[in-house]
DNA sequence: GACACGTGGCT
DNA sequence: TAGCCAAGTGT
């Protein structure tokens, strides 16, 4: 084993997680449904989403027989939920082409939805014990200042050197203890801002260290400035204060979520309002910004109160009206699920 | 290679 | 405050 392995091992026996929930027990779904849900998200946060997923969706079986609906739900206010869609429509391959089980198979694993190269690596390593590299943001930032690596990730030529020390330091014992290592390494020492380099185990042999570069390590990402679209979102209420939402379709943000019906200014939400209930009266509630990754969401929320519903439109599958008791069990974006919960008390007329 | 795709916390 | 970023993948 290299003295890197070595090293890093020794540290994380004193020093790494070793009671993250899904280390307890450590079993290939739990495994993999970490993966997907740490993708872009910190451990923190995942922690309470994980705890709730795997006790209502105890097995991958569990998994392949839920709703589209009750996943995203669970799902509901992580983010990305294109990690849901794509976690539920591998499980039920799983159990059509790999009797139930997640593949052995770095091919057939990379193969299903969702799983790229470092989390078909990390599943490999961490459920299997299996000799797999992973190439995530903390190994990233790991290895760019251990060897010094100038260049941002996204050049080929970077990505293609970072692959190729994960892969050569990776050892062949203790395999998933040294994958959770350097991760933690990562996340609790080798931070973005004031790595805490006086307790590296690897401080001796660190390039970015010798030469006073971690705080120029990783090379920043060239920063875009993220354009403002704006939308107005119907609150249609009726007498009995449930409220109509409306299923997002399978492109765009928020695919698949339940949410609000959309207009463009508020001549056209009167129009759209119309389209769906007997309205008389609308009221503009705050305005406010929600931010994406790549666009900035200018929010103006309208409410319709005592809405009649035209039954020819309404409820059918994609358009539904829901009491404000249902909404725990939905799949809704973050704003709008805080937008209904602090929706004012209807004014009695 | 660039971009779409969420959300909340930190500076 | 506004920007940056965190256990990436798919197109």
């Amino acid at each position: 084993m290299s003295s890197f392995a070595s090293a890093l091992l020794a540290w994380f026996d004193h020093h790494g997680r070793h009671d993250l929930p899904w280390q307890h027990p450590r079993d290939a779904y739990r495994v993999w449904l970490s993966e997907i849900m740490l993708q872009q998200t910190q451990v923190v946060t995942v922690i309470p989403y994980f705890q709730r997923f795997v006790q209502q969706l105890p097995t991958l079986h569990d998994l392949a027989a839920a709703d589209e609906d009750t996943v995203l739900a669970l799902w509901s206010g992580l983010g990305y939920y294109r990690r849901a869609r794509f976690l539920h429509r591998a499980a039920q391959a799983c159990v059509e082409q790999h009797a139930g089980e997640l593949p052995r198979d770095f091919d057939a694993l990379a193969a299903l939805p969702g799983i790229g190269r470092s989390t078909a690596g990390a599943i490999l390593a961490q459920a299997y014990g299996l000799r797999f590299p992973i190439l995530d943001g903390n190994v990233k930032r790991v290895l760019t200042r251990y060897h010094g690596i100038v260049g941002h990730p996204s050049e080929r030529e970077v990505e293609k050197q970072l692959w190729q020390r994960a892969e050569a330091h990776t050892p062949a014992e203790r395999t998933a203890d040294y994958t959770q290592a350097i991760m933690d390494l990562g996340a609790t020492i080798c931070v973005r801002t004031r790595p805490l380099c006086a307790m590296c185990p690897m401080q001796t042999d660190c390039v970015a260290h010798r030469d006073n570069l971690t705080a120029q390590l990783p090379t920043p990402k060239p920063g875009k400035t993220i354009p403002t679209r704006s939308t107005t979102m119907l609150i249609l209420r009726d007498s009995d204060g449930r409220v109509l939402l409306q299923r997002r379709g399978p492109q765009g943000v928020w695919s698949g979520l339940w949410s609000l019906p959309e207009a463009d200014g508020t001549d056209d939400a009167w129009r759209e309002a119309q389209r769906h209930a007997r309205i008389d009266d609308a009221q503009s509630l705050t305005p406010f910004v929600h931010v994406f990754s790549h666009y900035r969401l200018q929010i103006q929320p309208l409410l319709f109160d005592g809405a009649t519903t035209v039954s020819a439109i309404a409820d059918n599958a994609d358009l539904r009206w829901y009491a404000t008791t249902e909404l725990p069990k939905l799949g809704l974006p973050a704003p709008v699920r805080s937008l209904l919960m602090a929706l004012p008390e209807p004014t009695a007329s």
